[in-house]
DNA sequence: GCCGTTTTCGGCCCGACTGTTTTCAGTCG
């Protein structure tokens, strides 16, 4: 089935097209503002008829016979013709941050660029400088970009190497006997470089072991070995690797290839490497590999580095916290300001999943980008909160709170977006930068801490404002900034959206070292948001973060408790 | 191409920032 997002996509892309080969600026204006308004909406667009689709702002009659086409047949006859007759690299240069449509246009049909490789030459040579409208500042900033895209080929946010994994795993197992994803999907890295599978055969062949695999798996011969068959699978970039394991090895194989090489070297007091033990004849289980090396076992997450050595000597695996463990939800939007779902849709579907309060924390005034709540519609939410808290509550049961937050924007100075009165009237205020994001370290740290040290701030939202793959965010000095955070006594955010899972899991060590408490928050847009805090609780658990310290474990009445204790200071 | 009416066609749009400009165009969230 044919998804929003994806008809969202394909419209852009048209759209972006369709400007590059000159149309009508006001049709591809009702591209772009038809876009804006089935991104916001909130139902199935492919189970629309003609008239439920120009019931919608921005769509017509035109606009409605498109979204069908794309319903039925996966694309558009239109967007077929422009794909045609543009080349791939010009549109490749799409990808680049900080030019856009127009100045592709004048590269393209102007210079006589039609590449990024051609575009990265013109920059280093500064010939690009000539052309106007370019600088060179400009042709900087392109060559950063190329060189962070070019970092980032071949690699996957972890909910789309998951995803990936396992389609790749059903699929091999219609091959082999037994099939186990390993490598650095089961580690839960945050960003996958490759995805690594081991595989066995009930019985072991004589004329090598992977040559009955279809098309989808494209081999790259020169890259493989007997055991070990490297390529792709179908057009992804992603590298993939597939080794064959005799059975009674894959214990051990499993846990060699599982673990990262500074966990594997690791020596005990007897001098013995995990890698070394873990070939020990007879052993059955992990557990037991752990067992004989002489420590408690290690989770597969943890298995990063060696700092889980550590962690296991004063905390037991039992401590890290787990999707159970949640009790509560903090960062999440409603269609007060981008969310798609309504505060009562949001909040029905939190207490069905089990929770016992849910924050809500649309976005302030200033994220107009977002539509930010005007002080007014501020007002008018928490009286719908009230409401709906006692609605919620009416028929007995487990009690069920939504508490009133907001996304504060940071401003540039530093400072919180409302003035005081309103900023006392939140439950709860999580502060993010959402504009401004190119600052240097200095300027973003003070920035940073002037938010921090305001007495309205709970919690610290996405600390760099990076979005993994795609945008690398501001510089901080994270000592500096989590030291800020203990002694303001502010909770940092596990942003757990699979775009962001900011805080980075490197730091939560030092944050509890600190004493900072952490909050898995899924800056949920909708109601299936929630979900992302598996993602959160991944890496949470990948960098050692307990229940105790999480701050979205706390029970409503703690929560309660806290935050307006908080309040009172 | 869509919308909202001045119902048959004219206007359409968000603001901050950046870089390349000598007063503005392009990009982005």
């Amino acid at each position: 089935m044919v998804t929003n997002s994806y008809i969202v996509e394909t419209l852009e892309i048209t759209a972006k097209l369709m400007e590059l080969h000159d149309a009508d600026e006001f049709r591809i204006r009702a591209y772009t503002n038809a876009v804006f308004y089935i991104d916001k909406y909130t139902g199935d667009l492919a189970t629309l008829d003609f008239g439920q689709l120009t019931q919608i702002q921005g769509v017509g009659k035109m606009m409605a016979g498109k979204i069908l086409e794309i319903v039925s047949s996966g694309t558009l006859k239109e967007l077929q013709e422009l794909l045609a007759n543009t080349p791939e690299g010009v549109i490749d240069m799409f990808k680049i941050k900080g030019i856009g449509v127009k100045k592709i246009k004048v590269l393209w049909k102007e210079v006589g660029i039609d590449n990024i490789n051609d575009l990265q030459i013109a920059c280093e040579n500064g010939s690009l400088a000539n052309t106007k409208g370019f600088g060179g500042k400009t042709q900087e900033s392109i060559l950063q970009s190329i060189a962070f895209l070019n970092s980032q080929t071949g690699k996957l946010r972890m909910d789309k190497a998951q995803a990936l994994a396992e389609v790749i795993q059903e699929d091999l197992k219609k091959y082999f006997a037994r099939v186990e994803i390993s490598g650095e999907v089961r580690r839960k890295n945050e960003i996958v470089e490759s995805l690594l599978f081991l595989v066995s055969n009930a019985d072991t062949h004589a004329g090598g072991f992977f040559g009955g695999l279809p098309e989808s798996f494209v081999e790259d011969p020169k890259a493989s070995s007997p055991f070990t068959w490297r390529g792709r699978y179908l057009d992804n970039k992603i590298g993939l690797e597939i080794k064959w394991v005799a059975t009674y090895q894959f214990l051990h194989k499993q846990f060699i290839y599982s673990a990262d090489a500074n966990h594997l070297k690791r020596k005990n007091e007897k001098g013995q490497t995990l890698l070394k033990v873990s070939k020990t004849d007879g052993l059955a289980s992990e557990e037991e590999v752990y067992e004989k090396y002489g420590i408690p076992y290690i989770i597969p997450e943890m298995r990063e580095g060696d700092f889980a050595f550590d962690w296991i000597q004063t905390r037991k695996n039992e401590d890290l916290v787990s999707w159970e463990s949640l009790k509560g939800i903090m960062h999440n939007h409603s269609t007060y300001s981008d969310g798609r779902h309504s505060l009562e849709q949001m909040a029905t579907y939190c207490q069905e999943l089990g929770f016992e309060y849910l924050g809500i924390a649309d976005h302030s005034q200033s994220a107009q980008y977002a539509s930010g709540l005007l002080i007014t519609k501020v007002q008018q939410q928490h009286a719908e909160i009230e409401q709906l808290n006692k609605k919620l509550n009416a028929s007995g049961g487990k009690p069920f709170k939504i508490l009133k937050g907001i996304e504060s924007d940071i401003l540039g100075d530093g400072s919180l977006d409302y003035p005081d009165e309103v900023l006392a009237s939140f439950d709860y205020i999580v502060a993010s930068i959402h504009s401004n994001l190119n600052m240097t370290e200095p300027r973003a740290n003070e920035r940073l801490v002037r938010a921090i040290e305001n007495p309205y701030t709970t919690i610290l939202g996405h600390p760099t404002g990076r979005l993994l793959l795609s945008r690398q965010g501001y510089p901080i000095d994270y000592k500096l900034i989590i030291d800020a955070c203990a002694a303001n006594g502010v909770i940092i955010e596990i942003n757990a959206s699979p775009y962001r899972l900011d805080l980075d899991w490197r730091w939560i060590q030092y944050a509890l070292e600190k004493g900072v408490m952490l909050s898995i928050n899924p800056d949920a847009h909708e109601m299936e948001g929630y979900h992302d805090m598996h993602y959160g609780v991944a890496v949470a658990r990948k960098g050692g973060l307990t229940t105790d310290m999480t701050f979205n474990a706390l029970s409503l009445a703690d929560m309660e408790a806290y935050l307006a204790k908080r309040k009172g200071r």
